[in-house]
DNA sequence: AAAATCGTCAACCGCATCGGC
DNA sequence: AGCCGATGCGGTTGACGATTT
């Protein structure tokens, strides 16, 4: 039998789903043989695991499903599977897309490795704490009141958002529409990360942070915007320090 | 307006693992 | 113990729409 391949039609999709919802999931060989569909069982098994489950979730991945990501890939590395399971509705395909079209364009666009202390370095101390800022500030933009983000732990050195004990970790949040993703290169220029952890601002219509390069500091970085504001906060070692203990207080 | 480039994501491929025989 | 088919996993590819030149 010829075997089809490349995307799925609407008729192959019903086929599929008529098929699973009379005799369930599994043996996806026989699905492939006795459904019709002239396709391999691991084609059916992966259309109905990636797109056709009514579980799963599409598209926007939410603040705090970027902040289990980055944190759950630093402790489990590409175990995309397992990372997967703690992101009800994500498959592990989504997760790993998400993994290689926004973090490493990331690490690609500052010149390292994704896996270089460089690269993790800045994301500890920038991507992390930021994206915990975003959480908060949305929640409490939403409610009132500040926002309750269970499950993580401080260390001393950095900013280290530990999912121990898993599976409880969890970013409360009432309104997780907010999806846009960070972007750490926007405020990062390829000099060194202690350079960045010196002087970013937080500013821009997105609160981007934001750095420029000045003649007088050209092996640093200024804060942006032509000067630091009472509304602008440094994002430094001793902010990173003081949102570690408000995170640390309110567990 | 057309071509080139980029970004996203569905789908495929190869390998590993598991379980039955 | 070894074989074999089924399934799971992670890496990679390619189509296609969006954006830039």
């Amino acid at each position: 039998m010829d075997v089809k391949k490349g995307p799925w039609t609407e008729e192959e999709d019903s086929m599929l789903k008529a098929y699973v919802n009379i005799h369930g999931e599994g043996r996806w060989n026989s699905v492939a043989r006795l459904s019709g569909l002239r396709r391999t069982g691991k084609s059916c098994r992966l259309r109905w695991l990636n797109y056709m489950r009514p579980e799963i979730k599409r598209g926007n991945i939410s603040l705090e499903e970027q902040l289990l990501i980055l944190e759950l890939h630093s402790r489990w590395g590409n175990r995309w599977s397992k990372i997967a399971q703690h992101l009800p509705g994500r498959t592990d395909n989504e997760i790993k897309n998400y993994w290689r079209t926004r973090v490493q364009k990331q690490a690609k666009q500052m010149k390292c490795d994704v896996n270089s202390k460089r690269f993790k370095d800045a994301m500890r101390s920038v991507w992390i704490p930021r994206l915990i800022e975003r959480i908060r500030a949305s929640c409490q933009s939403t409610t009132g009141q500040p926002s309750t983000i269970t499950g993580i732990m401080t260390e001393s050195e950095s900013v280290q958002v530990d999912p121990s004990p898993l599976p409880e970790l969890s970013v409360t949040s009432p309104d997780s529409h907010v999806s846009s993703v960070l972007d750490l290169t926007d405020c990062y220029k390829p000099q060194s990360v202690s350079n960045y952890e010196a002087a970013g601002t937080w500013g821009g219509d997105d609160g981007v942070l934001e750095f420029q390069e000045t003649e007088e500091h050209s092996n640093g970085w200024s804060v942006g915007g032509g000067g630091e504001s009472s509304m602008e906060t440094m994002w430094n070692e001793e902010n990173i320090w003081f949102l570690q203990q408000q995170l640390h207080d309110e567990d």
